[in-house]
DNA sequence: CTTAGACCTGTGTCTAGAACACAGGTCAAG
DNA sequence: CTTGACCTGTGTTCTAGACACAGGTCTAAG
């Protein structure tokens, strides 16, 4: 299987492949014309990678669970604690992302009663310069 | 002013200023001894660059408001439209945030129920590889 | 004056997770 | 044999800074 075969049966891009491959996460064989040939051992590893990146866990997280399982090890300890500590990052960025969201939309409704103004030496963009106040109010 | 005292004037870092200064947002003089020297102008626009920031627009969004005020233009307009295109965006990331940490919630708690598993040559961890299944019943 | 040490400097490199650019290779049709 | 479509590996680019590092500056003590 040559790259854009597998990445096409997986439903994701050559480029990825190729990534993970250079993280050696993949090692396909060189076949004669120089082409990278996975075979189907890469086909259900990209398979259970790409289910773990949908999973959250980062790519150095599957290296890691690869590594422990390759070792004969049950990675189940580890993906337990590891996506613990994911879900904890995710709920962070999950509230950070409300808080961006309800203050840009905030800043929409608020900036619709107020004019243009162009710019003078010390401010740019009153908009955005006066927010902050208000926001306070 | 040196570059950690106009970053600490703002709580923000020196390797923040020096960053927007690489990228010609911030231009400071260089003094006698080489070290870059900001005035009071510099200051607020640092401070417009980070309420921007704060706001979610990008780096790239505030160098195109900041040559848009530079051309004598209100840049209000483009901040407006701007900031549209950032909200959909910050949207879309939020609800995927949501989508993912709720995944990741579910896959926590099935995986409290199933025991742990030495990998084989076809299966790294059945917890991740058979999640999509329990995940649709 | 010298030296020690604390702090500061600019420049260059690194991060995640791919996406993109590019010169060249492969392969089937004509 | 050539055209053209598609494919390849390698190297570079992206964000928004954080970090490393060799060396410079500056103040206080000796």
């Amino acid at each position: 299987m040559k790259v854009t075969e597998l990445a096409k049966s997986l439903r994701t891009t050559a480029d990825t492949v190729r990534y993970y491959t250079r993280l050696g996460l993949l090692k396909p064989v060189k076949s004669v014309n120089g082409y990278k040939s996975y075979s189907n051992k890469e086909v259900s590893r990209l398979k259970f990678i790409l289910s773990a990146r949908k999973l959250g866990f980062s790519v150095a997280d599957i290296m890691q669970i690869i590594n422990e399982s390759e070792d004969g090890k049950s990675a189940c300890p580890l993906v337990r604690s590891l996506i613990k500590e994911r879900l904890e990052e995710t709920t962070k960025q999950f509230q950070a992302m409300l808080t961006l969201r309800n203050k840009m939309s905030l800043a929409i409704s608020q900036w619709e009663k107020m004019e243009d103004k162009a710019p003078t030496p010390h401010m740019v963009c009153h908009l955005i310069e006066n927010f902050e106040q208000i926001e306070k109010t």
